[in-house]
DNA sequence: AGATAATGATTACAATCTGAAACGATTGTC
DNA sequence: GACAATCGTTTCAGATTGTAATCATTATCT
């Protein structure tokens, strides 16, 4: 009895395991949620920068930018239409003139407040039809599932599209003129 | 006691209920998944249409640019470096001189195979920890929020990158000199 | 202190990706 | 036979990406 013969199905049946079940929901959770974001004028990473500003405020870009996944040089048109936006706010940090330290603006944690209401939304939407017992008896196992794979509470997916390995990858390679941030 | 007040925590805590592990373990799923698949150099739409050539062989490709979620445009690209790797073929159907019936060569069957137990290694590895009765007690609640949420079973996510609305959107828009298919 | 390396923020830019529309060939309809 | 609809294709502009160059600062040597 040790060796189970999983994987073998009848040709042409489609697998449907928790695997493949577990990427369906995930996108269409993510799709349904962008969404409703969507009715906020928020993207999924604005939103997620959101919410880590409210937990933890005045952080440098690049740890932003590190915990959202995407690259610095990105960070910073992000950033500029969020502040431009007036959700989010740029100081300077007088320790070191380097680093600027991003806040919520009142604007900011009113939105976010919205954000809240449709996060829940999306919850119970995602989960209908199951009781009260079964939702968490599903939370628990994904709980445990995402633990085990070294998922961190809270950190964003990112959701990155997935590229082929081409040969000639690699950005460009030029001069570029650089610029000051800080200082004035 | 209609209302229920859920949505109220305190203030910085991650709220991490059901609909965040499942995007947060999709996404991971996905990842995972598309790393493995790249041992065979594929990318999972890739790996997708082999698997819907396997199920209904000799269809025409915009059937199949549909079923994979993608324009009819990007499908011509797709199918050509497949074929040129030997492993999908373009018949001419006699009947409807318009349409290609796409085949899967038997380079493509065999490569289907890698792709199978690929597959089922990655079952095993996302649920790991999780005991059989467990495992199948997670697939019988996804399977049927899948339903619930109108998801056809065998249907790739696609994992398309959200994106802003941004006010010009809308590809280019000019001459095209077109080209034709089939004849010869 | 003076020089040098490291770091945060930013811009420039090449390569790639994307999808809508134009288009030729064909088939269906009246 | 004219006209609309379809399939596969190419074109092309706009968006997206990430790397490297760059400036202002700060930390580390010596």
């Amino acid at each position: 009895m040790g060796m189970t013969n999983e994987g073998e199905r009848p040709p042409g049946r489609p697998p449907t395991g928790a695997a493949f079940l577990l990427a369906q929901l995930g996108a269409h959770a993510a799709e349904l949620f962008a969404e409703r974001l969507a009715e906020l004028h928020l993207t999924p990473p604005q939103g997620g920068l959101l919410r880590l500003l409210a937990d933890s405020p005045g952080r440098s870009q690049r740890e932003l930018a590190d915990d959202l996944g995407m690259p610095p040089s990105r960070f910073v048109a992000f950033a500029d239409e969020l502040e431009e936006r007036g959700l989010i706010e740029r100081r300077r940090n007088p320790a070191d003139r380097r680093l600027y330290a991003v806040h919520l603006t009142d604007e900011g944690v009113k939105l976010l407040a919205g954000l809240r209401k449709v996060g829940a939304e999306h919850e119970r939407r995602m989960t209908d039809g199951l009781s009260e017992q079964e939702r968490d008896q599903l939370t628990g196992l994904l709980r445990r599932l995402a633990d085990r794979q070294g998922l961190r509470p809270g950190v964003h997916p990112g959701f990155r599209t997935v590229r082929a390995e081409r040969p000639g990858r690699g950005g460009g390679r030029r001069k570029g003129r650089g610029a000051p941030p800080p200082v004035r």
